[in-house]
RNA sequence: GCCCGCCUGGCGGAACGGUAGACGCAGCGGACUUAAAAUCCGCAGUCGCAAGACGUGGGGGUUCGACUCCCCCGGCGGGCACCA
């Protein structure tokens, strides 16, 4: 396709060439090590931790990419300026299974494919001008850093926090791999879109679990994360608090005398209708091998989980087994056992008890059978002698009754009365429950990290010696048949057992990709060491202070990076409990997507907007129609490539048009237009310092005329206010201080005569020139390098490494203020009064002010209102 | 169904409870130009000649004063969803 992208239009006033200065900064900053540090400083300096999200080298960064880290690098470089230590490093989520489809339709080597693809991004990363400290690099294909990975697992496993488990997994039929839980998205694969099959494997666990609690309680230490993504990952771990009881058999059958129940609604058990197994717990199972019908109905349920539509429809279903079982507090009643489709095996004991009148589920499979809803909680108010359940059941607060023992008690006092009952009885106990599962990370795959064991048929599973790691990956692998290539290969799995010696196997699995990004802030501290990590590398730097990234990584790479945190704790690696201390989550990158007559999508390059806001396609002239502005998207062809902006508009104009659109954890519209704005912005500041090239260095004038001391207050202010928009995030806030900034620097080019205003303006666009480093380093620098033969301030070869300047306080204070006037909360008026004038002269001056003492005339004062230096608001009735 | 977020000019958005619409984009007028582009100077919430009135999704409330705080309703977006 033809690059289709229009040059900048050409100017005749002198223009700054970001062609030739990019580079050349970027050089510049790399000759000087502007962004190095050391694992482990003692230059006594705060230190400061910057991360972004590191990308998976899919070949070609994507607006995405240049969004989140924009937003990095502007926290990097002020950070910088603001005399912190930084540490901002990159590297590459480098295994993952893209380069094993590479392989398999292209034959490229997954390895080749991969570095080749960190070559080119790394080169578009690079023109970016990120202040990255670049030694810092790797990826996670490497044997340097999975070699280190491997010695992790081998510690955990040691420490208890791996272990091996026979388990129903998620197996994806055509990715041919086992999934996580979190993998699975309405009972399909996350990648593959296929339904998931439930298959029984050996499989390797990291046990999550064994912190549910701490990672729960934790989060509310986390003051710098956003609230909803907290929120999520509560909910995800999911604690509920209830009782595990037993319910023994009317007549033991198959051997079972009892089942038992989870339940959160102990006090609700004198409401109980019925009790209902999962298909697949063990009794159903049992009943199923004599019941055909039993057997039949637990078939059609397995059948059901993976339809999509099923479960959206998700009605209530159900068997009578005839078994029954017997209640514990009420000894002479039984109730029914049933297997219903929506009991979890996977949840508490895959068995309930049922209470229609409630629990909504419980209800709905009530009504479909016909049985009992007698209600045991009594919402505050109603009448127990009329109150009953229709077709929403009782979930509320309210009093125990028809509950025996239970009766007058609130629903809290009740479940700890019905827990202790349970407990006086041996029948059952008190339980915290958790959604959380252990972590499956065992994968049949090729391009990822080797578990490093080897099983033993005498032996068993025997970890890789420390002396024999890394595990490597063999080079010489064929991707023609399904399955695991390193299953295939004919000689890598075959190893002698390193403890008895005898023909032994390796373990082909790999780690789930989720284990390299779970650990990688860890090691960007000590990207060499030859332990996982150095240990005062990571005393100093960790946790990360300010995490960017997508929201889409809230749950899974974020609690999974919390859990290796605290595991790596355990085994000596390191002290923080929590990696990342501030976390900010992005907003996406969207476009408006076109489409030609004949509907299909068309790019944006193809694309001609009409003065009357129609689009026309380009090559033919024909109407096109714009579509909705969504996320960018292959799919769409709605994206704009990076790449081709930086060649059109140069870096800092990207970087500017992404930082100034909108609020940055919003959603933001790329748009032509305002690329160009940008870009014209660039232009305009070099302009700006161009005019002032000619003027000698001067010393600091006695005084000044107004509009040079207007200037400079004008610039401290801009100082003071951009300051402020870059410690709370608002980058497009600190964008528009910055354009009044440059707005009053050329104005002040119209009163060049005034006393003082030559030194003024060279005051003023060296602030500029320092404040606008951070969003547009290069031009920073070539402004700065323009300006620094005759500029009044310190000199330093590099913006980059110059300390953020500190605006004057007394330039900060106004010498007059304008109050608004009000009579009866509508504006009247506005007066000039010096700051923090008396109130008396305040209200009689405002009372004076014509417009006001016209709407004041004839009215009664009730009450005078003064904020000093804001308002009047003068009360009057009449 | 539950949870979270959002709703301000043509558009993106700004605004410690204190002059709503900063700043930018698009637009309009003017200067420069043979012309255009670029640049520069201006205008610009709506209605109104003006005075003024109205105006931050709708309705109520607290307050001298509400985009901002509280309650109710609506719309849009996102997340979770048989978790007992």
């Amino acid at each position: 396709m033809t690059d289709r992208i229009p040059e900048p239009a050409a100017e005749a006033a002198p223009r700054y060439d970001f062609r030739t200065a990019e580079p050349r900064w970027q050089d510049a900053w790399s000759a000087r090590g502007a962004f190095r540090v050391a694992d482990a400083p003692t230059d006594g300096k705060p230190k400061y931790y910057v991360l972004e999200m590191f990308p998976y080298p899919s070949g070609k960064i994507h607006m995405g990419h240049v969004r989140n880290y924009t937003l990095g690098d502007v926290v990097a470089r002020y950070k910088r300026a603001r005399g912190c230590s930084v540490l901002h490093p990159m590297g590459w989520d480098a295994f993952g299974l893209p380069a094993e489809n590479a392989a398999r339709e292209r034959g490229i080597h997954p390895a080749k494919w991969t570095w080749d693809n960190i070559a080119a991004m790394r080169g578009e990363l690079q023109r970016m001008g990120l202040s990255i400290d670049w030694a810092r690099e790797f990826a996670t294909c490497d044997p340097a850093y999975y070699g280190q990975q491997q010695k992790l697992f081998l510690d955990f496993l040691r420490a208890g926090l791996a272990e091996r488990k026979e388990s129903w997994v998620n197996w994806d039929p055509v990715d041919g791999t086992v999934l996580a839980n979190e993998q699975v998205i309405d009972g399909r694969g996350w990648r593959s879109g296929a339904p998931v099959e439930k298959k029984q494997l050996s499989q390797w666990f990291l046990r999550i679990t064994r912190f549910a609690p701490e990672l729960l309680a934790a989060l509310d230490t986390l003051d710098r994360w956003p609230e909803r993504v907290r929120i999520m990952q509560s909910r995800w771990i999911g604690r509920s608090e209830g009782a595990r009881l037993g319910f023994a058999l009317e007549r033991p059958a198959d051997g079972i005398a009892e089942v038992e129940v989870y339940t959160t609604r102990p006090d609700t058990l004198f409401g109980m209708s019925f009790l209902a197994l999962a298909p697949e717990h063990p009794l159903s199972a049992a009943i199923a091998a004599r019941d055909p019908k039993a057997a039949a109905f637990v078939a059609e349920c397995r059948s059901m989980g993976t339809s999509e539509a099923v479960i959206e429809t998700a009605e209530k279903q159900g068997y009578d087994t005839g078994l029954r079982v017997r209640h514990p507090f009420l000894k002479d009643r039984t109730f029914p056992v049933w297997i219903a489709n929506f009991v979890l095996m996977e949840y508490g004991t895959g068995a309930i008890f049922g209470c229609p009148a409630h629990d909504q589920r419980d209800l709905d499979f009530a009504r479909k059978y016909g049985l009992a809803v007698p209600p045991v909680v009594l919402p505050p108010g109603a009448d127990p002698a009329s109150f009953a359940i229709r077709t929403e059941a009782y979930v509320g607060p309210g009093t125990a009754f028809h509950s025996g023992f239970l009766d007058g008690l609130a629903v809290d006092a009740a479940k700890r009365a019905a827990i202790a009952a349970l407990e006086a009885q041996g029948q059952g106990k008190g339980e915290v429950n958790w959604r959380l599962r252990d972590w499956g990370v065992s994968r049949q795959r090729y391009w990822g990290c080797p578990i490093p064991v080897i099983h033993c048929a005498a032996c068993g599973v025997v970890p890789v010696p420390e002396d024999q790691l890394p595990v490597r990956l063999p080079d010489d692998v064929s991707f023609d048949r399904p399955g695991n290539p390193l299953d295939h290969h004919p000689s890598w799995k075959h190893v002698a057992c390193p403890s008895c010696g005898a023909p032994a196997r390796r373990e082909t699995d790999t780690f789930d990709t989720f284990v390299d990004s779970s650990w990688y802030y860890a090691r960007f501290c000590s990207p060499g060491a030859a332990a996982p990590v150095d240990r005062a590398a990571v005393d100093h730097w960790l946790p990360v202070d300010q995490y960017i990234g997508g929201i889409e990584h809230a749950i899974l790479h974020l609690l999974y990076s919390r859990f290796f945190s605290r595991a790596m704790r355990e085994t000596g690696h390191l002290a923080v409990a929590e990696p990342f201390a501030g976390l900010f989550t992005q907003g996406m990158v969207t476009h408006e997507s076109y489409r030609a007559p004949d509907g299909a999508w068309l790019y944006p390059e193809e694309i001609e907007r009409r003065p009357d806001g129609t689009a026309a396609v380009r090559a033919s002239g024909l109407p096109a129609t714009v579509g909705r502005v969504e996320a960018m998207s292959k799919s769409k062809r709605n994206t704009v490539d990076p790449g081709a902006i930086i060649d059109r508009y140069g870096a800092d104009t990207a970087r500017w048009f992404i930082l100034s659109d909108n609020p940055p954890e919003r959603d933001m519209e790329w748009t032509e237009a305002g690329v160009a704005g940008a870009y014209r912005f660039t232009q305009r500041l070099f302009r700006l310092v161009e005019a002032l090239d000619p003027l000698p260095r001067a010393p600091r004038p006695e005084s000044f005329g107004p509009a040079a001391l207007a200037l400079r207050r004008a610039a401290h202010r801009a100082v003071a206010a951009v300051t402020e928009a870059l410690e709370s995030f608002g980058f497009n806030v600190a964008v528009a201080r910055l354009y009044e900034f440059a707005n009053a620097l050329a104005e002040a080019e119209r009163a060049a005569a005034d006393p003082g205003m030559g030194w003024a303006r060279r005051e003023a666009a060296g602030l500029l020139a320092r404040v606008i480093a951070p969003m547009m380093p290069h031009l920073a620098e070539e402004l700065h390098a323009r300006l620094e033969p005759a500029s009044p301030l310190p000199a330093s070869p590099l913006v980059a490494e110059l300390p953020w300047p500190e605006p004057d306080p007394a330039l900060l204070v106004a010498e007059t203020v304008t109050i608004a006037v009000q009579v009866n909360g509508k504006l009247r008026g506005a007066i000039e009064a010096a700051p923090d004038a008396p109130a008396e002269a305040v209200l009689a001056a405002a009372a004076a002010e014509p417009n006001v003492a016209r709407a004041l005339e004839g009215k009664r004062m009730v009450k005078r209102v003064h904020v000093p230096n804001r308002i009047v608001n003068f009360v009057v009735a009449g």
